[in-house]
RNA sequence: GCGGGUGUAGCUCAGUUGGUUAGAGCGCCAGUUUGUGGCACUGGAGGCCGUGGGUUCAAUCCCCAUCACUCGCCCCA
């Protein structure tokens, strides 16, 4: 096959969204490295036991959504369709349980073999965190202010809302499930076939459902909140008082469900209306049991992942960072070219963006300039080489003027000290 | 995986009740200006009308299939 198509669900990041990636990731990885969290990365291709185990085969990840393939040797490799358990993965396999908590954060391509839609893509890219080692609500709350802090930080607070839930220990959780199923296999015939098959699949997730029928039914359920045992009341209370403390709005929604099976005690989502039916741009909750299913010890955890197309797709312009303008160089013939480029290296020293004109017409040049809206262009022609100096032009103000050769890199210090982008000092 | 919509120039979109050379705006290139850009004017390039098949004297238009995107469901970030 040899269409100029990606593959199904496969987009390039090109420039402008690729800017939008690097600005979300930058901010994350800054943000959670003032909570001391550290940057990890983890294979894209793993046993799918890894995720088999951990995720629950009955989720649509496990049983249906997995680039699966067998390596030479027979082995069952997938590609990754979330973080949190390759991480998990790591923290066993490279005996770090010595030394809790482990504060990780990570980035980078997820698969899923889903039927694509907009902020749905077979590959797509998370930004997440992991918590490990950290029982009390305090790990929660300080998790979620985490990523309340991300969204700040790329102006979206005020466009998401926080939601939260608990879903319990695992005592609370199936005591729960027995009290939920019996009732709803009184009105077995009355939900909708998508729910009659999370009856017996997943049946909290019938909590979730969009179906009319299913929500009137839902009103005269048992609660699970009724379920709870002491210690899962005490856990989410600590956890709303956290967030009070720290001034974070949310909402408890009490059919707030995760769909994997790793999931305890708090559950949390940031989302928006304004990404039609993905709207769900940041979600988590703990994990207490996810390293014991793994075959490991029991390792609490907390954590979450965000959804970097969605959420680049809610930023705004003005929200971004402007990129700086470069400096053009123009030489006016082509044996002046060499020249230029020797300005130019001087001025990349210094940290400025240079960007070469490669014609020798100075009215085509300067447009050129103009397009990649730079702030100056440096003209190197006959006069200058002679005189051994370079003209610089504003673009903005037109103002032109000469600068001796060996002046240039101080000329631009002094008068364009924004322009030094990345420069070491 | 289920149900609906869409696919015409690099982008946003007109259009043909089936009929010769398929249009606009923006963008791109060139000229007016061979050492001075943005504005303006003039000209130009660029489409197998998503792909494959069918009906027809004739298909970009009708039919079928397929691919991609998109909306809702499902699921999830």
């Amino acid at each position: 096959m040899t269409s100029l198509q990606p593959a199904r669900g496969m987009h390039d990041l090109l420039p402008g969204d690729h800017q939008k990636h690097a600005f979300i990731i930058t901010k994350a990885l800054q943000i959670a490295a003032r909570y001391g969290f550290c940057e990890i990365s983890t294979p894209m291709l793993e046993f799918k036991e890894v995720f088999k185990r951990t995720l629950g085969t009955t989720s649509d990840i496990i049983s249906k959504e997995m680039y699966e393939m067998a390596s030479k040797g027979g082995e069952e490799l997938v590609l990754r369709p979330e973080g949190t358990a390759g991480v998990a993965r790591a923290v066993l396999s490279n005996g770090l349980t010595q030394s809790m908590p482990l504060k990780f954060c990570y980035t980078g391509p997820m698969f899923r073999y889903e039927r694509p839609q907009k902020g749905r893509l077979r590959q797509f890219h998370h930004i997440g965190i992991e918590l490990f080692g950290v029982d009390s609500a305090l790990g929660d709350v300080e998790v979620v202010s985490l990523a309340y802090d991300v969204l700040k930080a790329l102006h979206l607070e005020e466009r998401v809302t926080l939601e939260i839930n608990t879903l319990g220990d695992e005592e609370s959780r199936t005591h729960y499930r027995t009290q939920l199923v019996a009732y709803l296999n009184d009105h077995l015939t009355k939900l909708s076939p998508d729910s009659q098959t999370r009856l017996t699949r997943n049946p909290l997730r019938i909590l979730d459902s969009k179906d009319e029928g299913d929500k009137r039914i839902l009103e005269n359920a048992p609660l699970l909140k009724e379920s709870l045992n002491t210690a899962s009341e005490d856990m989410f209370a600590s956890v709303q008082e956290g967030l009070q403390t720290l001034k974070i709005p949310f909402r408890i929604n009490p059919h707030l469900v995760r769909g994997l099976d790793y999931y305890c005690h708090l559950a949390f989502e940031f989302t928006t209306t304004d990404l039609g039916s993905q709207g769900t741009v940041l979600a988590g909750g703990r994990y207490d049991g996810l390293t014991r299913t793994m075959g490991g010890p029991q390792i609490p955890g907390v954590g979450w992942a965000g959804g970097i197309e969605r959420l680049a797709m809610m930023l705004r312009e003005e929200d971004l960072p402007r990129p700086v303008r470069p400096l053009a160089v123009i030489a006016m013939e082509e044996r002046f070219s060499f020249k230029g480029l020797e300005l130019a290296e001087v001025l990349r020293q210094e940290g400025f963006r240079v960007d070469m004109t490669y014609e020798n017409n100075l009215g085509k040049c300067l447009k050129k300039s103009n397009k990649i809206n730079a702030l100056y262009a440096l003209i190197v022609g006959e006069e200058e080489v002679r005189s051994h100096k370079v003209t610089c032009k504003n673009l903005d103000s037109g103002e032109q003027m000469l600068v001796p050769q060996e002046e240039i890199g101080q000329f631009f210090k002094d008068t364009y000290p924004q322009g030094r982008t990345g420069h070491e000092s």
